[in-house]
DNA sequence: CGCTTACTTCAGAAATTTGTGAAGTTAAGG
DNA sequence: CCTTAACTTCACAAATTTCTGAAGTAAGCG
């Protein structure tokens, strides 16, 4: 096998990983660009890419990774280096980090939550909507507040399985 | 206050709040229709609508109402009853019944994890990038065993705050 | 049985979203 | 300072999604 052989099939195992995990993020709600740069940053070897690697692997113009980093950047999924003495920019996903944002679904809670105490409160506490929507307003206090704890049981968790790291 | 003014003024309490709730889920990444039907579900004092009272107060034809429902049944926020002799049906937010459906972002995680084990084999386990994506399927097989224990207290919560219904 | 009402399906018009090329901005390096 | 490389912004074309009206199907009722 020569050298350049092995190093295609490996580019087209990494490609078919980073579509195909993709796809599963944009069926779950997400961007279909911030979904293939995320993915492409989380299965190169560095944890990291820059503006150039991503445009070719992804075949997507400058414009295109741009904002897709801008988006992922805003929502902490990914943050962004400068590299010393170029100005050249590197994006890369930050072990931890990046789990910590996706709990940070918290906002998206939060802004559940303000919505629904204004339910409660226009449609009155005491009629029978209310009181569903109290209950659900209840549903997501209750799981906000689980989430911190769920968050610090994974971090012991993880020092036990991936320790000496 | 006439009574019609009183009832129009309610009306569009519920109209206001159907509609910012759904915007919420809808910036999620829920689709608009099956967003705006389930809130106007869940502030209706019964807890459920005909399909003509969607139509009538979200001002979709028919169609839309019919395919929000098929979507929303098909995930479990929603159970569509026939209302006995009449071919009328009758779709219901079933109190419990739909934040177990969204607890069962499970079938989300489960497929989120099919993908990254496929990616941890075909990059190589031994590889950095192979590290990094077994960790986040950690993370993910570690969230979805949380998660049943998570409802469990839910439910166990629940009782206590609104025991006596 | 046929009429009628309630829901569903489907083709296509309309609206929205997405990604690009091109022009603009910033900062490194002579 | 001027040049140039790296990123960003923006207007618009293309692709996709969404919603509708119209036609289709099914089931209650006379």
């Amino acid at each position: 096998m020569t050298e350049s052989a092995g190093r295609d099939r490996n580019e087209e195992a990494v490609s078919r990983f980073v579509e195909s995990f993709a796809a599963q993020l944009v069926e779950a709600g997400m961007q279909r660009m911030p979904a293939r740069v995320f993915a492409a940053l989380l299965s190169s070897d560095a944890g990291s890419m820059t503006s150039a690697e991503l445009g070719e692997q992804l075949r997507i113009s400058p414009a295109a990774v741009s904002g897709a980093v801008r988006y992922l950047a805003q929502t902490h999924m990914v943050s962004r280096e400068r590299e010393p003495g170029s100005r050249r920019e590197r994006y890369r996903v930050h072990g931890d980090q990046w789990y910590e944002a996706l709990a940070n679904r918290d906002a998206v809670l939060k802004r559940w939550e303000v919505a629904l105490r204004d339910g409660v409160t226009s449609l009155g506490a005491d009629t029978p909507a209310g009181r569903r929507i109290s209950e659900t307003l209840a549903f997501f206090e209750f799981m906000e507040s689980e989430l911190a704890e769920l968050m610090q049981r994974w971090r012991v968790h993880r020092e036990k399985t991936f320790g000496q790291e």
